[in-house]
DNA sequence: GTCTATATTCCGATAGAC
DNA sequence: GTCTATCGGAATATAGAC
């Protein structure tokens, strides 16, 4: 319900520079330099509240984890069918990251990049489970109402063609030769489309 | 007149290093003195070489791109059917990346974090046409033989799906609870899976 | 061509005045 | 709390001996 206030203080100018800064350029690429120059104050003050550029990012990191996750799990351990749970979470999640393009690149950049790290200060937290949504497509495969699939595939099938298109937008957009606004809408359609496309291939 | 034979040379020597390490690192995170101990000889070759790191970059990351594009194009526009088309595509790319796990990262990382240096100097050649293989969606929809659909959503789904799941790996395998020898086989056997999935949505 | 040594720049971090 | 100044080390790059 609340979030934190945090006027303009000197700290949260910092966090909202650093998050900018490390989300487009992850750990490596990001100079403290830029974060103080962003945040309009001197270099010394980041180490005054973050004592060191790794507890710095890792607060970021956090964040950014914390923008996603745990809004998906609401849509997968909610009680709706199949076919609604998809949709929610197609629409949800294309959503999410139409607003937060870079998410999924740092993630999927800084996990591959610094995996102990992340694994250890970052993410120890409670991950989606999947045991429930993977019972729900079985017995919906019992009761004969989708046709038999690897539940395992399935939930990759639908992560990927929800994620993937951001993360290649640069190079689908030159190959497909589309403007800014073109591929944008066309990530947008997605919602419908990725939707239509799985109901149909579950079709028994 | 003289090749390069190239079989222990020094420069090559420095090249494979510095593929290895750009590779695994990106740009930023690889360092010059990395690359001289990888190769077993002193920086200051480096310099002699390639003259600069944004030189030596440019040389590896050309060849990474080359790894994978022509020959993705020699599929696509081959004359076989579409269900041939889609089952020789997925095949191949999967064992590509099986082959070469860190190829997509870098590419779609490096594309992102420096998208200038990468169209200016890295990319410029003829990438893959999508004109050919939309004509070949389009007459097999006025034929009847699969249902209507967008081909660009067609093509970006079925990329996304092969593509995403080696850039997700970690977190997959954390989720899923899988070894990294039931990853490895949950990846191949998406060879399969992906010809599946496709096709059902297709049926008319 | 290959090395050692060094120049130069950059960056993370700290000291100390206010 | 915030700043200026600076340290110490790392990283790219060059000079010069062999």
């Amino acid at each position: 319900m609340d979030n934190k206030p945090q006027h303009d203080s000197t700290e949260q100018r910092i966090f909202d520079a650093a998050h900018e800064t490390f989300l487009h350029k992850g750990f490596d690429g990001a100079k403290m330099q830029e974060i103080a120059d962003r945040a309009g104050i001197n270099k010394a003050l980041l180490h005054y509240y973050y004592r060191t550029k790794e507890k710095l990012y890792e607060a970021v990191a956090r964040a950014i984890i914390q923008t996603a996750v745990p809004r998906v799990r609401g849509v997968l351990e909610s009680d709706l069918s199949l076919e609604d749970k998809l949709t929610q979470f197609v629409h949800f999640y294309i959503d999410l990251i139409l607003k937060n393009p870079y998410i999924p690149l740092f993630i999927i950049s800084e996990i591959n990049k610094h995996p102990d790290h992340f694994f250890d200060k970052i993410l120890p937290k409670e991950l989606p489970k999947p045991e429930l949504i993977f019972r729900q497509i079985e017995s919906e495969i019992a009761a004969g109402r989708i046709r038999p699939i690897d539940p395992k595939h399935l939930i990759i099938n639908v992560v990927s063609m929800c994620v993937f298109p951001f993360l290649a937008r640069p190079i689908a957009r030159l190959i497909l030769g589309l403007s800014a606004e073109e591929m944008r809408a066309l990530l947008e359609a997605r919602k419908h489309e990725i939707v239509s496309f799985v109901m149909a291939s579950l079709r028994p």
